[in-house]
RNA sequence: GGUGCCUUAGCUCAGUAGGUAGAGCAAAGGACUGAAAAUCCUUGUGUCCCUGGUUCGAUCCCUGGAGGCACCA
């Protein structure tokens, strides 16, 4: 029987980690999370991480797996991930894969071509040089350096700029000759269920969850973290708003409000992003037998074709 | 009760010497191969409070009315 990799996408907030541990009891296996912010041990209330019942009830990779001070990015979850489904699938016929962080899911669906590590000096000069000069100094190194991908980039956008700059300053080699789009074949069946609900419903629920994060104290945790609030991995929301509120430049009131705010503009990205993934079957979160009921039908299918 | 000011986009407000209107925020749509809960791009959605009148034409001027604010009684 071919190895089926089960994953679950969706916007924040609408239900993903219940189905995810309802499909993995079912398959009675684990759940390897996608989520670019809910790998840090640090960081829990914020994230809406599972909870430690549900942690408990089903094994889960990538949750508290690292740290905030780590330098771990979507390249190194790539690798990780993969090796984490090789041991899962050596004991489990079937993997769930839940998380809304659609370039981390899409690593695993398809891969990414390889890329040279880059000397994190290089970065920070260059971030140092947009600071002080502006986007078009940069906009024009990037064009002499490297005008194939000038041509096709988003040059407005700042960290698509100094990526391309980077790895060019830290190979020597322009960043468009890495560039194939190959997609990797991956050794296991993928299903694609996609979780969406009507969008007043589901910005409701954000608005609700967020209220709840600060009952349960989402405050003290970012308070924790004063020390660390310039890290990349604590520049998301809910808590960048917070540090906001705790470094005196805006009350708690608007705080709050912001989080929420940006919370429901996150859910509009994920769901542009997950609109455009090829193959994903979508669900309303309490379609649970229907969602089993296609899993069966897509495995059952790749048997006879 | 009287006087003055206000009423224009979801919100805060501009504006049109009379030719049916535009900013910010909110929102919506989109992009995205190692920062991705990040970052970037695009888009104005409207009985211009109601009512008559003047006018070729009124959101703008005039009658009357409604609501809000301020002051005076």
């Amino acid at each position: 029987m071919p190895k089926t990799l089960i994953i679950i996408v969706g916007p924040t907030a609408v239900g993903k980690t219940n189905i995810g541990i309802e499909i993995a009891k079912h398959y009675k296996t684990e759940i390897i999370s996608a989520d670019s912010r809910q790998f840090f041990r640090e960081t829990t209330i914020g994230t809406a991480k599972p909870s430690e019942e549900e942690l408990l009830a089903v094994k889960h990779h990538f949750i508290n797996s690292h740290s905030i001070t780590q330098d771990f990015s979507v390249g190194h979850y790539e690798k990780q991930a993969l090796e984490t489904l090789n041991h899962i699938f050596s004991e489990h016929d079937y993997a769930v894969m839940v998380g809304g962080s659609g370039l981390y899911v899409n690593a695993v669906i398809n891969g990414f071509d390889e890329l040279p590590e880059i000397d994190i000096t290089v970065r920070n000069t260059l971030n140092k040089k947009l600071k002080e000069q502006g986007i078009s100094p940069l906009q024009q190194e990037l064009e002499k350096i490297d005008p194939e991908y000038y041509q096709t980039a988003d040059v407005n956008n700042p960290q698509r700029v100094i990526r391309a700059l980077e790895v060019f300053y830290s190979s020597g080699k322009p960043f468009s000759s890495f560039r194939t789009g190959i997609k990797r074949k991956r050794a296991f069946k993928i299903v694609l269920i996609g979780l969406n609900m009507d969008r007043e419903k589901l910005y409701d629920r954000i608005n609700q969850r967020v209220d709840i994060m600060i009952e349960q104290g989402l405050i003290d945790e970012v308070k924790s973290l004063i020390p660390y609030q310039n890290l990349n991995s604590l520049n998301t929301v809910g808590y960048t708003e917070i540090f906001d509120y705790l470094n005196g430049n805006i009350n708690l009131e608007r705080a709050v409000e912001l989080v929420k705010q940006n919370s429901r503009r996150y859910a509009k990205r994920q769901i542009t992003w997950f609109k455009k993934v090829e193959g994903i079957k979508w669900f309303e979160p309490n379609q649970k037998e229907d969602i089993i009921s296609y899993i069966e039908y897509e495995t059952m299918s790749s048997l006879y074709f």
